[in-house]
DNA sequence: GACATATGTAATAGCCACTTACTTTGGCAA
DNA sequence: TTGCCAAAGTAAGTGGCTATTACATATGTC
């Protein structure tokens, strides 16, 4: 009679733990739909709710969209951490490793990852979202460092961290747009990231 | 009395070119707040018509969006152009102009540079869009060939093109979106953007 | 000069973000 | 156990948006 939904079957008038439950329902809008595509109205029925419960938890849409692209960097930094840690082979091999993460991570949520480099507008200026940032590149900046020769001085280590980054993100950009001219199979992307990461460490 | 729109001063029923004035309106919009911060009834709002006039014009909302994106494509394609001819200077000149000139776009119209790339949804079959941006490519494997011995098979000028392309695309979204971690003088971008170009090209 | 067509308007439907006033629930103090 | 308060929900409403419809006015062509 009354409908149910699907993380709530119970109708109950409180939720449990409706904010965590929105957090993931955006997540998964904002993959079907892109970040400007879907409701917040959208994900309170999907959740179960009146259209107004959101803003009980939350002050505003903005708010909710800045907790999917908060949480969508602290996962990529995990993977990252745990692709470089695993990486075997040669010098370079963590480097690589790192750059086909990046682009791993583009491919399987291109909505959030989107949402955590395109939400610029009113973000200048917030910590958290930076701090998080900065954790993923000081990754990076770790393993150049590990590649490159003990004497190499920290400004240079940066130069190659931020030519690598540029790189890896213009790569993913453009993959999950499509705007890649040729579609490139696994191999050759792997030996592309390995030429690239190549090229810009040795010296 | 009646109220006076910026470039039709004159009170007259008919616009003259309300397709042009509301493409022009809309782009400065898409400066001004974002492809998606701004409304089609604002830009009708400026423009001095009703909120329905737009629709004698354009299907919906994305056709004259779309319209904005091409427009802007095209004006980054001349810029490339005369970028990579007005260069002087050994045989990486002219690809280190476009590096750099690509970036500059990014930085002149960041809202317009967004939607070229990130106007993905619905236009993955929209021929016009991949052959303008076709256009933008085929000046940078025109300079790479210039660049590299005669003998180069075509195969490796895509390849070596689309790294290059894979690198500046990341230094201008990076740089649009904030996301760099040490701001660059214009000296040194022009540096590493030299660097880059070298490292990729050379061999 | 008449009329077909292009280009404008007003009014409207349906959706959305967000607010307000009200209701239900769960936890805790007495 | 009861009573009460804060947390978390609802219904209804405001104002803005996209897009459509029915209607009005210019423009150019014969």
């Amino acid at each position: 009679m009354e409908q149910t939904t699907d993380k709530a079957p119970r109708t109950q008038y409180h939720h449990g733990d409706l904010r965590a439950h929105l957090i993931e329902t955006v997540r998964i809008l904002v993959e079907e739909k892109g970040a400007d595509g879907f409701s917040i109205s959208e994900a309170a029925r999907r959740a179960g709710v009146s259209s107004a419960a959101p803003y009980k938890h939350f002050n505003d849409r903005a708010e909710i969209v800045r907790e999917v692209a908060l949480a969508g960097i602290e996962r990529m930094r995990q993977q990252m951490d745990d692709a470089a840690k695993g990486a075997s082979g040669d010098a370079l091999a963590p480097i690589t490793a790192l750059g086909l993460c990046y682009a791993n991570f583009a491919r399987a949520e291109p909505g959030v990852f989107r949402l955590m480099f395109g939400l610029t507008k009113g973000h200048e200026r917030d910590s958290e979202m930076r701090e998080r940032g900065d954790g993923c590149l000081a990754i990076v900046k770790r393993e150049v460092r590990a590649a490159m020769p003990d004497d190499t001085p920290e400004a240079e280590i940066e130069r190659r961290s931020l030519m690598l980054h540029m790189f890896v993100h213009g790569h993913a950009f453009l993959e999950i747009d499509g705007k890649h001219e040729l579609d490139l199979t696994d191999e050759q992307e792997a030996m592309i990231v390995a030429d690239i990461s190549r090229r810009i460490i040795r010296d």
